[in-house]
DNA sequence: GCGATTTCTTAATCTAGGTCAATGCTTTTG
DNA sequence: CAAAAGCATTGACCTAGATTAAGAAATCGC
């Protein structure tokens, strides 16, 4: 028979998220559950500020969030947007306790999935299985983070509007466009064109 | 009594590398050792090259090299500048065994400890540990090239250049100065320029 | 439902950085 | 040791994308 229960289950996909990477007993993810805190936060919320430590990393149940940077004459440089099923944070500041240089933003209300340091450590050595997948996370957040950087680099801004729109054809429809200039790294002006002169062909 | 040996101790530096991650006993150094192959090769060898699949990761004891991409143009674009101390490889290709993106060409002879993807299993099953080591280095790396992301957009070539040499002192005297330029993504001849305007202050 | 705030667009002008080509200087290499 | 290859520099000219400004459209908050 099945549990009756006011909030469905809230551990439903990032539980499904861990047995993508490896297989997990109810056991575990009962202990894994245990060190998360599950918050709801309304839109537009700050997450974490540029110059902050960062206390938690976050996985998104529901919702959609920006990190960015903000540079001397005020203009972002957006980082990466989050949604369902994405996690949030900056590392170096979670992990070395050092200011971060990002902040996050929440474009929609927002439920998250956090766990904060000291958690993600007893975590760790409770069940010594997700360093490995924490590991896997990170290597596949790296390796995306490097083709970004040389795409960038590589690619005209047209050209890295097009991949973007191919590998989040979601995104557009939940962030203002001018984010999406801000992480392609050109001003919303010219994204603007860019729109316009594809439309025209 | 020191062990006589006529090629000194050539895991002395990877050890300490290690050990400033965690503890390790002589025991588990050994076993660790024993999943490496040394390798030694001449300046200009190939490791990587783009479309291959990428065998090993490479540890460097001894020498330099660059990791880069190769756009239609023939323009390339560096990754990674790697000396003594550094770990070498395309991460996305090494794991999920498909065609890497980058290239990685030896600027001087070098020594390398390698190891391969069969061998990084075995060591992470028969000695956890290990994932929490490569857990964090490759944190740290994601970390930095987060940084260099936001950087490369938010700042001018000339500002991102200057933060390179305090970021890598010695890198310069070692490699070609078009390769700095393309790390920084910039030709070659702009980055002439901006040298050339630095002395005239 | 309506004024206020955000967002998007368009157009004129400007600039960081690219491209091309020529020259001299170092390294390699045979 | 000479020829060739690779490297850095300089200058003339070009372009992708920035900036500024202003109006139009959408959305938000009450």
């Amino acid at each position: 028979m099945k549990k009756a229960s006011v909030n469905e289950n809230r551990y439903a996909e990032i539980d499904a998220f861990l047995q993508r990477c490896m297989p997990f007993s109810e056991e575990e993810l009962d202990i894994f559950h245990s060190f998360l805190t599950y918050q709801k936060f309304k839109k537009k919320s700050i997450l974490l500020q540029q110059g902050e430590i960062c206390k938690h990393e976050s996985y998104i149940i529901k919702g959609c969030a920006r990190t960015f940077y903000t540079d001397a004459n005020g203009h972002d440089i957006t980082l990466l947007f989050a949604v369902e099923d994405y996690w949030l944070g900056d590392i170096a500041s979670f992990y070395k306790k050092t200011p971060s240089r990002f902040n996050i933003q929440l474009i929609e209300d927002t439920e998250l999935l956090q766990i904060d340091y000291e958690a993600k450590e007893a975590l760790l050595e409770q069940l010594p299985k997700f360093e490995r997948v924490f590991r896997i996370m990170v290597q596949n957040h790296l390796a995306s983070t490097q083709n970004r950087l040389v795409n960038n680099i590589a690619f005209t801004a047209a050209e890295n509007y097009a991949a973007f729109l191919k590998q989040f054809p979601n995104i557009p429809q939940r962030v203002p466009q001018h984010y999406i200039a801000s992480y392609l790294g050109i001003s919303p002006e010219f994204l603007s064109k860019i729109r316009n002169d594809k439309k025209a062909i």
